[in-house]
RNA sequence: GCUCGAGUGGUGGAAUUGGUAGACACGUUGGACUUAAAAUCCAAUGAGCAGUAAUGUUCGUGCGGGUUCAAGUCCCGCCUCGAGUACCA
């Protein structure tokens, strides 16, 4: 009987869904949570790059589960967000519609792969079963605050009980940096609005007003992580500032945790990085400067005090908060600039780094220690969100001051002995000695430093301070595909519904497309208010009512849904609470995670911070999710360019290009032609894509160019799994995208190498059959065939722990390669060779594991266990080495001693002539490894 | 600019962590089977030199040094590519 692979997986796909062979639920077996980072539904379908990490977790599961572990191994989608929204858009669809038919495909494509998702679990961001907890966890941020003293989240009551006993006493410092002072009766005394905007400083979901990324063809504002070189990472739009009412997560409470938790975690160390650079911690010292002839001070941030004598100026940012009170002599100048920064696009920023801007203020500060004046600056190249929004100036000390004041015509006092700084700022932490720096002279970096912070602090001017880059988390979109922000205004005071009358659900709308003008879309909604006495959406014509109140427009993010997603898994169906106890003791964590490093710094953060949040309150025995994370590659595809001479529509073949302006034209890879890969498919450029066309040869032949890029739909370099499984089986298809490289690294896609796994397959297959007939001995095995087993169940064992699959794969095939030679047809032997297959190749484990009689699954089979003594060699094949060069092998027995080894070796004919009677000066003997002569 | 990561045959990639570089595949070439093709099987395949040949020999893991009996692997200095980040004081 042949290989018949599209009829066996079809069959034990269905086999595995009416048996419902991988649902799971408790046990006494241990647990393991094997997870994949779910998808987002997009209309373009999967390519062979996406189900990449899913195989590897499957194998990875499987192997666990023949292990003796109960393995949680869910999946499900990410269905908010904007590319959903997105597509929707496109089609002209309802994004309800397309998400759910989006959803579809999705599932016929994974069903294809034969993974071992348990689907009992899936769940869906935008299911409002599963929302309803997003909202639950958003009201409880609202009523929460961070404790500086406890050093962590707790309920907003704790606050308001402080200040209702003893003012403001306890958070002194915070409140006065605010601006409030208020003893207890004075707080019993605010109306409800005042309360309100005070405790909206410290609650962890808040409403703000400042300024944020705002992007126009998206119609939304965006977080940080959202943008990419100055434009939106979805759709490269233009991204400008803007002032807007925003909600936000107050995430840079937990910078320091979010830092130090990354320690105990076993994520990829260029992801930990990539946080540690995100949350960007930095040590210094904030200093006050008095201004001249003003009670007002500036407050810098410095991470070089030491440099404290070279400070000729001041800068501010154009956005600095006290502004005004400084602008008294220059406003006009003051106002102009500002104007015309605020008209830079967050891009013109950044692609004018190099250009030097700025308008003096007309005030001056004054010198902590030396007295003298300095004036201050205006500049955008100072951000108003980082440290306090002013810098001192130290031109000999940093480049960026060293060019302002070089523009400007600046005082560049040289504070660092014979250093040459008339052309470049001298920037080292090492190697000078200060000068002009009165008490700090002759001192090198860290003898000034101690000096100095114990001179600012008995001054009473400064004091050590941390800084970080983490900002809080702009949390609305005006947009209408996610979570409705559960939170009505009351007064204009913002309340949250009741968690009981939770989820409050998406209303239907005319028009969801996002507005040019940055209004919401859920404000099309005709019923959009919520009813206090009814606890219930009612329309907004009764806004009027009198409990009748407007709900808030926005939306949230698209990580708010998939940041604390992994728990729902663990018992999805929960009405009671978003994970129950008694699940969340069992599966308690996340053992391994596969997915991409591009979320590292949106959701793998995000959801760090949840996790923390949630930790705190109690709600999660953990403070990490994840004990071990994988990033799998890129899979790369084979994008096809054509040459076209400009300003026509005449192409020209690769070699042709020489003597004209071309432009570079990306094509379909369907009109390459499959087998040479380079030859444009001459056959097929009738398309209405060349119509008119004219193509110019070069030997009867049009040539293409090819350049490996990330495989994408917009690209046409994408290769569909489905022909994958059509063609060759979802089992080749699984083998094959293992053994193209290590996980973790970006691999080029070559459909042309598959054919090699394929015939793997077939050739284990015919180890079964004989003349179309499964043939089998059941005599003992020969000690040849169980050393072959056993020497590749310790390789696949050791290497899906390690998660090398590539290797596995080459193992397996050594391994067949050696039985085919032997013409091995031992049923011992095949049989556990088919359970150390069954992760790698399910149905064709499980197709042949039925057809030798076996009535269960093999799933559940015992992984065979490794016996040492099958591999026990007697003797080893030497290489006999040269000054390190190996020469010849010799094959001496194991238990030989160091002489008896030396004395076999010296005597070997090969050995003297090459000696050719010199003495060899060592002769370096590692029995078992090497022999090395040294002459 | 800064921070990571990576450079091994024509291609994807192996190499027990310092011990026979190129496993396993793809591709290519030659052969067998076939009227033919597909499929399958067998053989060769890092580069050069010598030899009819078995074989011998030199070079060879981005480049230049170093440590070592021995370096793809460790150390120092560069180059190139990729990713992240960007006026973060």
């Amino acid at each position: 009987m042949n290989y018949n692979f599209l009829e066996i997986e079809k069959k034990w796909q269905e086999f595995w869904k009416t048996n419902r062979t991988y649902q799971v639920g408790f046990s006494s077996k241990p647990k393991l949570y094997v997870l994949d980072m779910f998808p987002y539904p997009s209309g373009a379908g999967l390519h062979v790059g996406h189900p990449l990490g899913y195989i590897a977790s499957d194998i990875y599961s499987r192997y666990k589960r023949h292990n003796g572990f109960n393995v949680l191994h869910p999946q499900g989608y990410d269905s908010f967000g904007l590319p959903a929204e997105q597509y929707a858009i496109k089609t002209g669809q309802h994004p309800k519609k397309t998400t759910a038919d989006n959803i579809n495909m999705y599932r016929n494509q994974l069903d294809r792969i034969g993974f071992s998702f348990d689907w009992s679990r899936e769940i869906r961001t935008s299911d409002p079963n599963y929302y309803k907890w997003t909202q639950w966890i958003f009201i409880l941020m609202f009523n929460s605050f961070y404790c500086p003293f406890d050093n962590k989240a707790k309920s907003i009551k704790s606050l308001i009980n402080s200040f209702e006993k003893e003012g403001d006493k306890k958070f002194k410092s915070q409140l006065s940096d605010l601006g409030y002072s208020f003893n207890h009766s004075e707080w019993d005394g605010f109306n409800p609005k005042k309360k309100s905007e005070i405790l909206m400083n410290f609650r962890l979901a808040y409403l703000t007003d400042g300024e944020v990324n705002w992007c126009e063809e998206l119609g939304t504002v965006l977080a940080n992580d959202e943008i990419i070189n100055g434009v939106s990472e979805r759709g490269g739009y233009h991204v400008s500032k803007r002032k807007v009412k925003h909600w936000c997560l107050r995430i840079s409470e937990y910078s320091e945790r979010l830092l130090s938790g990354l320690e105990k975690i076993d994520w990829p160390d260029p992801l930990k990085e990539m946080q540690r650079n995100w949350i960007g911690k930095s040590k210094g010292v904030s200093l006050n400067f008095k201004v001249e002839n003003s009670k007002n001070s500036i407050e810098v941030f410095t991470t070089r005090p030491d440099t404290i004598f070279g400070v000729s100026f001041l800068t501010i940012a154009p956005e600095y908060k006290d502004i005004s009170d400084l602008s008294s002599q220059n406003k006009l100048a003051i106002t102009e600039y500002i104007s015309e920064v605020s008209k830079k696009s967050e891009r013109d920023r950044l692609s004018d780094v190099k250009s030097v801007s700025g308008v003096f203020s007309g005030s001056y500060a004054i010198h902590p220690f030396n007295g003298k004046k300095v004036p201050i600056w205006v500049s955008d190249y100072v951000i108003a969100s980082y440290g306090t929004g002013a810098v001192m100036g130290v031109p000999a000390g940093d480049q960026r001051d060293f060019d302002f004041a070089k523009k400007f015509q600046i005082d560049i006092p040289n504070i660092f002995k014979d250093i040459d700084i008339s052309n470049a700022a001298f920037s080292e932490k090492t190697g000078f000695k200060l000068n002009n720096s009165e008490f700090l002279d002759g001192k090198d970096y860290d003898e000034s430093l101690e000096i100095i912070i114990n001179e600012i602090e008995k001054k009473n001017i400064g004091k050590s301070k941390v800084q970080y880059k983490l900002r809080d988390a702009t949390f609305s979109r005006q947009r209408y595909w996610g979570e409705p922000i559960p939170i009505y205004y009351k007064d204009g005071i913002p309340q949250n519904i009741d968690p009981i009358d939770l989820p409050l659900k998406l209303p239907e709308v005319d028009n969801f497309l996002p507005t040019k003008n940055g209004d919401s879309p859920l404000g099309n909604s005709k019923s959009w208010a919520w009813s206090e006495k009814d606890k219930k959406v009612t329309s907004n014509d009764n806004i009027n009512n009198v409990d009748t109140f407007p709900i808030e427009l926005n939306t949230m993010p698209g990580w708010a849904g998939s940041s604390w997603y992994f728990y729902r898994y663990m018992d999805p169906s929960n009405n009671e609470n978003f994970v129950s106890n008694d699940s969340q003791n069992y599966w308690s964590d996340i053992d391994v995670y596969f997915g991409g490093s591009e979320h590292a710094t949106g959701h793998l953060l995000y959801s760090r911070f949840y996790q923390k949040f949630l930790y705190d309150l109690k709600f999660l025995n953990k403070d990490e999710y994840a004990k071990k994370l994988v990033n799998q590659g890129m899979i790369l595809g084979n994008s096809a360019f054509v040459y076209r001479k400009s300003g026509t529509s005449e192409y020209l073949s690769k070699n042709l290009i020489s003597d004209y302006k071309v432009d570079k034209i990306r094509i379909d890879i369907k009109y390459v032609n499959a087998e040479d890969q380079v030859n444009f498919d001459l056959l097929k450029k009738e398309d209405r894509d060349f119509k008119n066309s004219k193509f110019i040869l070069e030997n009867d032949k049009f040539l293409c160019v090819r350049e490996q890029e990330k495989m994408s739909k917009s690209k046409f370099n994408v290769v569909n799994p489905d022909e994958i499984c059509d063609q060759y089986g979802a089992d080749t298809l699984r083998m094959y995208e293992m053994f193209l490289g290590p996980i973790e690294q970006s691999k080029p896609w070559d459909t042309r190498g598959i054919s090699g796994v394929h015939s793997f397959l077939k050739k284990f297959w015919n180890l079964f059959y004989n003349d179309s007939k499964i043939n089998l001995s059941d005599e003992q095995p020969s000690k040849e065939a169980l050393k072959t087993l056993h020497k590749t169940i310790k390789k696949v064992s050791e290497d899906i722990e390690k998660l090398s699959l590539n290797t596995c794969i080459s193992s397996f095939m050594i391994c067949i390669n050696e039985l085919s030679s032997m013409k091995c047809n031992n049923r011992f032997v095949l049989e556990n060779l088919l359970i150390l297959i069954s992760p790698f190749a399910p149905h064709f484990a499980e197709e042949l594991w039925s057809q030798l009689g076996n009535t269960k699954s093999i799933v559940d089979e015992k992984y065979p266990e490794f016996e040492e003594e099958y591999l026990v060699e007697s003797e080893k094949v030497y290489p006999v080495s040269f000054n390190g060069k190996t020469r010849f092998t010799l094959n001496l027995s194991l238990d030989l001693n160091h002489q008896e080894i030396e004395k076999e070796v010296l005597s070997h004919e090969k050995t003297k002539s090459i000696l050719d009677n010199t003495i060899p000066k060592k002769i370096i003997i590692v029995p078992g490894k090497i022999i090395n002569i040294v002459i």
